[in-house]
DNA sequence: ACATATCGTTGACCGTAGTCAAAGAAATTC
DNA sequence: GAATTTCTTTGACTACGGTCAACGATATGT
């Protein structure tokens, strides 16, 4: 399929669905207040806090927050109070009634989406469900990207944290807590840390360190299991390629273990070719090189973004 | 797959699409003129003609329309003329300044599928571009509704053309010109004829008619090649059963022709027996039955809603 | 020919969403 | 302890989308 052809889809399909759906907020009107309030209303019951936080989340304007919790204190769903670590925010919370209306709003939307599906018949609505949970893993990970961070910050902690526990179901491995000498390996100017973030969770992450003679070994490579098969480790595998040509690196190396199997693979095909241990990691069974393009003694082989299902490099 | 799940997929999908591509309107946006205008623009553009049309396509306030459309004339965008066919009807256009902006807008919308588009790896794109025209089909196929309407009307009159157009490709078919006597038999009390409609365009047709003794037979049963594999014949079925049984009748015949395998095999899926021929038509080679559920000498098969792909009942 | 209906325009009006700046109260910095 | 910053509220204001009723011009039915 043409890459025009696939932006036609792509617009072919938003129009059918925003037009036909009408925007998912229309749940919200109809229900005697605007449908900033109510959406305001749906947000503090999704997590309460302080107006401070509610703003952060929602982008709007303090006056207009300020207005609109003044109606909804007046309408007897939420309650203002002074927080008492500073005195100076407001504290937010449903009261009984609000909490009430909140659920009415979850149960229109969940009519909302079930109205769509009635009409079908039952196969049909299987065919709809899982075109649409493939849809919204694709969108998802289509808009996610790649933010360096600091190997020690808390999302990278909580990734590697997630990774190695992941890993030591696979295979005996105890790894040490994550120490700032190993942390600093991956720290600029030498190393990187990358890392992908969904609505506050780590996605995926990966990591470079530099092992001297322009190459650079991959390290710590994970992507969260609710969200593989969507590319994103060959995705992540070929940005932290372009990151080590950025930093100056010809090749790059990395190891891995015999159970990773779906990490081999994804390797073989991004252009991986297995050498001898260059290490002593007694984790590792496997060891790969690949030469990054436009380095010299060049011959990379052309990358075949396929799918991947699996855990990522050991270590 | 419950109905629960699916339904959390879709709300699902609503939140993170809605929420990620932002309304599809907002290309729209940032074009100097309100959105409300610019949408105007766009659907003149699509298609240009008098204004009533304008506004029947929109559902639009006469009265906003109008200050738009004054205001789209200033900026050089449409121009106004008088319907010579009915002088209190004005026509609108585009200018050449307004195909311009059109095709702005055009761009853009294509501009920001691609941009949801281009993180993928190739692979992905295609499974993403399947995932949203499968979903494409489904939604739009259950939005669809069947209307009961005159077997004369246009509608009825565009979708049995092709229908007759269709089935003449398939085998030695030569019906005659649609007559009234024709017609008057799917027409209420006794018939009924059904016609489900998308975009102006005629989708799936079926018809009914008296055959004496209780029995009613189904007729011209057609469903738009480019919506096939949507469940939408499983569902003319059942709704025209539906209607012969409110009609009082307690069997339904049909005939059909052996080139149309895909409409035999719905037709056995959804409980219907071959019969002997019991009728002199000579281009039907199949004859089938079906005791409606609810009617006397019960034992109707029960009903397996499965996917059909092809043309349906012939005649 | 007259009554009636239709089509578009115009004026008056409304609520919603949102912006901006001023200001009071509390916290933090120096 | 004074100056500054942060958090929230309030008043003033704006654009936008939209509704309603009245009106003149044109068509249509009888």
């Amino acid at each position: 399929m043409s890459i025009d052809l696939q932006t036609a889809v792509v617009r072919r399909f938003n129009r059918s669905y925003t037009q036909r759906i009408g925007a998912l907020e229309d749940s919200f009107l109809g229900m005697g207040a605007p449908l900033g309030t109510m959406r305001l209303l749906f947000e503090i019951g999704f997590r309460s806090g302080t107006v401070t936080d509610l703003r952060a989340r929602t982008g709007l304007d303090a006056g207009y927050v300020s207005r609109q919790l003044k109606r909804l204190t007046e309408d007897g769903l939420v309650v203002l109070s002074t927080d008492p670590a500073d005195r100076r925010r407001r504290l937010v919370e449903l009261t009984a009634l609000g909490r009430e209306r909140w659920n009415e709003l979850e149960t229109r939307s969940a009519e909302r989406a079930q109205a769509l599906l009635e009409p079908l018949t039952d196969r049909q609505r299987g065919r709809l469900a899982r075109a649409l949970a493939e849809a919204d893993l694709l969108v998802r990970a289509a808009l996610l990207h790649f933010e360096t961070v600091d190997p020690l910050s808390d999302g990278a902690r909580s990734a590697v944290g997630r990774y190695v526990t992941e890993l030591a179901t696979l295979f005996p491995f105890a790894p040490g807590e994550p120490s700032e000498r190993d942390a600093a390996e991956l720290r600029a100017p030498s190393g990187r840390f990358v890392l992908a973030v969904d609505d506050g969770e780590p996605v995926a992450c990966g990591g470079l360190r530099d092992l001297g003679d322009g190459v650079a070994e991959i390290k710590r490579m994970w992507v969260h299991p609710g969200w593989r098969g969507a590319g994103l480790a060959t995705r992540l595998l070929r940005h932290l390629e372009t990151l080590a040509a950025e930093a100056g690196h010809t090749r790059v190396r990395l190891d891995t273990n015999e159970h990773l199997e779906a990490a081999i693979a994804l390797y073989q095909r991004a252009g991986y070719r297995q050498v001898d241990r260059y290490n002593e990691n007694p984790d590792a069974t496997h060891f790969f090189e690949k030469r990054l393009a436009g380095a010299p003694d060049g011959a990379a082989a052309p990358e075949d973004p396929g799918t991947y299902r699996g855990v990522v490099s050991s270590r």
